[in-house]
DNA sequence: TCTGGGGTCCTCACACCA
DNA sequence: TCTGTGGTGTGAGGACCC
C-alpha cells in the first residue's frame, strides 16, 4: 500500500544488469481491495473502496475506483462524493492477516531473509537463492505466479542494490509490474524523483526542503549536505543526502521485534463525559493486554493518547515500577494520566492506550509490592484476564469484555451496526471505571 | 475536505547521578 | 561546598510510514 510520490519519468526500462542487485521489495497491489475482490468476483471491474464509517479514512481502493481520484487514507465522505456509485466493504482485518501469513509462507519458500515491514510488502535477499532459482529478475515473476495462482491477486517488485531503492522500484512498477534498477542506473533513476519519494520526507520535510529551494532529489543531491542539515535537523539531514546519491547500507533483517503494542478508537460523535473516555480506556488497555498476554510479552511504560475536538493531539505517559500484561494495571495508570492532561475543555475525539518498553515475560520475574498484596492481587487478576483470553478465543473478541458502563459508541461500533447504549450484549466481567 | 488505526523513530527538555 | 559537565532515563510531542 505504497503512497509516496510517482514519477512518469522514473517508470521507464533501466537496462537488464542484474549484477549486485539482490534485494526485492514485494508489495501488494492494493491489497485490502484485492482480498475483497478475490472474495467477491462479482465486484470485479467495479470501483470498490475498503473503509468504515462516514468518520473514516479510505483503506484501500480498486483501480476503478483510483481513476475518480480515491485513494488510500483520503476521508470517506470525500471519497464517496468523488465516487458516488463506489461499492464500499467494510474491512475485515482477520482476512487479510491470514492472506498475509500465507503470502509470506511463498516468499520464505525463496529464501530465509524475509523482512516483512507490513501487512502487505516485505523485502527479500535474495543473494542466496540465485543458484536454486535463477536470476533475481526470474525469482520475482516466480513469487507473482505463485501469489496470484494461490491468492487470486497481484503484487508488484522493484528489484535493486538497496531496499529504499527497491521499495521506490516496486512503487513504479505498480499495478501488476516488475522494476528492475541496476546497480549503475541507481542514481540518474533518483535524480528524476521528487524529494517526497525519499524515505522520511513527508508533507512537512519537503515543505522544510521547499524553502530552501530544494524540490527535487537531483537537487537534493547537488546541494551541501550542511544545507540539507539545516533546512531538516543534523541526522535527518545527513541521511537524506545519502539516499539522494544511492546510499543506503541497511541490510534485509529478517524477524524484526515489536516496540510497542496499542489501540485507539475514534468516537462517532465527540464526548464530554470522560466516564465515557475512560469506559473506551479500560476497552482498550484490555485490547492491549489481551495482545501482549498472546505474544507473551510485557510493559514497562503505558502511554494515552487524546485527540481533542480541534484535531489537537495529546499524548502522556508513564513508566511502571514493575512491567505488566494485566489489562487493569494498564487501564488504572491510563485512567489516572486521562486525569491529568489538560483538554482545555473541550471534548475528546479519540482516545488510545499503547503499552511501550517491551520485554519477553519469560524475562521478568514479577515481585508484588506490599500494597498490592493487601489492595489486589496482581497474580489472581492475570489468571481472571488469561480465562478470558480462552473465552475470546473460543467464542469470539464479543463473547466476554471488560466491565464497562455501556455509554459511548465509536466510530467503529456504529459502522459495525454493533449494539449501542444499554444494548451490550457481552458477559459483564471484573472493574469498570472507578471514578 | 476534514482528517483511521497501527506503528517507528527522532528531537528536545528536564531530572538525576557520578 | 559549590559549580560544571556528560551520560542516562523519562516524558512530551512531532513527523512519518503503511
Amino acid at each position: 500500500m505504497s503512497r509516496g510520490p510517482r514519477s512518469q519519468d522514473a517508470k521507464r526500462d533501466w537496462g537488464t544488469e542484474e549484477d549486485g542487485c539482490s534485494i526485492l521489495h514485494v508489495d501488494m497491489d492494493a491489497f485490502f481491495a484485492s482480498v475483497e475482490l478475490a472474495r467477491r468476483p462479482h465486484l470485479r471491474g467495479k470501483p470498490v473502496i475498503v473503509g468504515g464509517s462516514e468518520r473514516s479514512v479510505v483503506l484501500a481502493a480498486t483501480y476503478e475506483a483510483r481513476a475518480f481520484g480515491v485513494h488510500s487514507a483520503m476521508p470517506m465522505a470525500a471519497a464517496l462524493r468523488m465516487c458516488p456509485q463506489a461499492v464500499v466493504v467494510p474491512p475485515d482485518h482477520a482476512a487479510y492477516q491470514e492472506v498475509s501469513r500465507s503470502v509470506m509462507t511463498v516468499l520464505h519458500d525463496v529464501t530465509s531473509i524475509v523482512e516483512q515491514v507490513s501487512v502487505d510488502e516485505a523485502f527479500l535477499d535474495v543473494s542466496g537463492a540465485r543458484r536454486r532459482l535463477g536470476s533475481p529478475t526470474r525469482i520475482a515473476a516466480l513469487i507473482r505466479e505463485r501469489v496470484q495462482a494461490q491468492h487470486g491477486i497481484t503484487c508488484s517488485v522493484g528489484i535493486a542494490a538497496t531496499k529504499f531503492v527497491a521499495k521506490l522500484a516496486s512503487g513504479h512498477a505498480k499495478p501488476d509490474g516488475v522494476l528492475l534498477i541496476p546497480r549503475a542506473a541507481t542514481v540518474d533513476f533518483l535524480r528524476v524523483l521528487p524529494v517526497g519519494a525519499l524515505w522520511g520526507v513527508g508533507e512537512r520535510t519537503a515543505a522544510s526542503l521547499e524553502r530552501w529551494g530544494i524540490r527535487t532529489v537531483a537537487e537534493l543531491a547537488d546541494s551541501d549536505v550542511t544545507v540539507v542539515q539545516r533546512a531538516v535537523g543534523r541526522v535527518a539531514g545527513a541521511h537524506l543526502h545519502d539516499l539522494a546519491w544511492g546510499r543506503d547500507p541497511r541490510p534485509v533483517t529478517p524477524g524484526r521485534e515489536e516496540k510497542s503494542i496499542g489501540a485507539e478508537e475514534t468516537f462517532a460523535v465527540d464526548v464530554r463525559d470522560m466516564r465515557v473516555v475512560e469506559s473506551k480506556a479500560l476497552e482498550l488497555a484490555d485490547r492491549c493486554a489481551g495482545r501482549l498476554r498472546s505474544q507473551r510479552l510485557v510493559a514497562r511504560t503505558v502511554a494515552v493518547k487524546i485527540r481533542t475536538s480541534d484535531f489537537r493531539t495529546l499524548s502522556r505517559s508513564r513508566t511502571l515500577p514493575q512491567p505488566t500484561d494485566v489489562g487493569r494495571e494498564l487501564y488504572l495508570t491510563a485512567r489516572d494520566l486521562l486525569a491529568a492532561a489538560d483538554l482545555g475543555g473541550l471534548p475528546v475525539r479519540l482516545v488510545g492506550v499503547r503499552a511501550e518498553g517491551l520485554r519477553p515475560a519469560a524475562e521478568v520475574i514479577r515481585q508484588p509490592t506490599l500494597d498490592e498484596a493487601v489492595a489486589d492481587n496482581p497474580g489472581a487478576r492475570r489468571d481472571a484476564e488469561r480465562a478470558m483470553d480462552l473465552v475470546r478465543a473460543r467464542f469470539g473478541r464479543s463473547a466476554i469484555g471488560a466491565g464497562t458502563p455501556a455509554v459511548g459508541r465509536s466510530a467503529r461500533e456504529v459502522s459495525a451496526g454493533s449494539p449501542g447504549p444499554g444494548e451490550r450484549p457481552t458477559t459483564e466481567f471484573a472493574d469498570g471505571p472507578l471514578s
